[in-house]
DNA sequence: CGCATCCTTGAGGGCCATCAAAATGCGTGG
DNA sequence: CCACGCATTTTGATGGCCCTCAAGGATGCG
């Protein structure tokens, strides 16, 4: 194990730009060589402002962008309509994808504002061909994703609106958790109304008192800017929120991947 | 370009194991050195039943396995109830994303039976690090499930049952196109009605209504066993089935993946 | 202090769920 | 070849979740 006795917040710290990938996750696969390789592979940053689209659906990438603070959105539109597929938090590279697909399907693009860093696809194809180990990560967190998505269609297949909402609020709040910016009791987030309509297929009103519901409920609190919850296990167990889709390292750690580690 | 003056039906009869994975996709980018590489890590096959479940969630994964002929899906359950995410025709690698992830967060499970052949991760290893444009093009196999789960997230939010039963004909219509598996005027299924609802979030009950209402409106006519469409146009534009999420060889192809081929 | 954005509230209607039961299709065995 | 049993499909009636349309209130910024 890399570095089981060290304290993984000192990553946030000791690599400024991508100390959160993988944090909760396989970061502690990681040897210091590799997460120095990786902080070196940022070549600029950018701070975005809020609503900026990153990437337009269809636009060829020629980087892959490194959420380093802020919030962003994965969306979809379809007639006239647009649908949030996903969000990510501070050490998501947001569009990897782009890398083995060449463009992307979809638009990324800020919630409040964000700072991210570019790294150049050269530069992963040269991790590709020279750190499988690192190379085989970076397939990690991009089906990482994937598992999301699948998590995503089962709630919206199965749950009514509240406890979409409610699931919504258990997964920002463990996936903020694991790369150390979550509070006890609950989160910042710079989401509006309309955006988490638009993560849960409803409509704002429809959302505005579903919302209502679950404070009156004593489920979730949510208010302009941030979420506070009084008891998470009646969050998480309204929601009907198991977090093993996220592979955090709590769970069982994928078995070959520790073997090939060194 | 590798093989642009070939057949592509030719690699069905040349790879009976694999000739159909990635079809219509990069497998243009395969170089024949690579398909017979891909060819020979399949160690075993076998014939499963309806049902059969191929992985169970959370079980930790050696293999990895190519549909060669069949149908199957993912499934999640929550309280009782089966969610689809996914399904896969022949030349789909089912169960690639255990690979990178160690287990899997869904069951794998035939709807009629299926024939399927197996990869040891310890040659998808090989190839990972030896062969990385091999392995590129295996990890844009479990991103092209990742694109296809955020059009399903799209379709669930936004869609009324109707519309996301064509949706689901129109894609796996597509999809057994570009391995050679449909008819000109529909395709052929092992799928029943209750799969159909599992797969678009909706009771048995309603997809029988729904389905109806397709056969009257001359959308598709879902029979036992087949769909028989009049007019794909028709049918692609009441389900809004826009195919570029599919990545087909047809629309743009990965700049720079095709730089990377030789 | 004015305007834009976001949130809140109300009324009416449609899609889809639930419960219940009948009909059809299909494989199996008498 | 027909009878039987089971899975699947079809049909009917009722109700609730969530949508639509509409307008009023709050909040924050220049």
């Amino acid at each position: 194990m890399a570095n089981s006795i060290m304290d993984p917040t000192d990553d946030f710290v000791r690599f400024p730009l991508t100390g959160r990938f993988l944090a909760g996750r396989l970061r502690h696969d990681m040897s210091e060589a590799e997460k120095q390789k990786l902080e070196s592979l940022v070549t600029e940053t950018r701070t975005l402002i809020d609503g900026e689209l990153l990437v337009r659906r269809g636009d060829p990438c020629v980087n892959t962008t490194m959420l380093i603070d802020g919030f962003m959105l994965r969306t979809l539109e379809n007639s006239e309509r647009r649908h949030a597929v996903s969000f990510h938090v501070p050490g998501d590279f947001v569009d990897l994808h782009s890398f083995p697909l060449g463009r992307l399907d979809h638009n990324i693009e800020c919630v409040g504002a964000a700072r991210v860093g570019f790294v150049p696809h050269a530069l992963i194809q040269e991790i590709v061909n020279e750190h499988p180990h690192l190379a085989r990560l970076f397939w990690f967190s991009t089906l990482l994703d994937a598992a999301m998505h699948r998590e995503w269609i089962m709630t919206l297949g199965q749950l009514p609106v509240p406890k979409r909402i409610a699931h919504v609020f258990a997964e920002i709040w463990a996936r903020l958790d694991m790369v150390g910016r979550a509070f006890v009791d609950g989160f910042q987030t710079p989401l509006r109304q309309i955006d988490i309509a638009d993560m849960c297929g409803a409509t704002p009103v429809h959302v505005n008192r579903a919302l209502m519901q679950l404070r009156k409920d004593g489920i979730a609190d949510f208010r302009r800017g941030e979420v506070r919850v009084a008891n998470r296990a009646v969050l998480e167990s309204f929601a009907e929120f198991d977090p093993t889709y996220l592979y955090g390292s709590h769970a069982e750690a994928p078995v070959t991947l520790r073997q090939a580690t060194r």
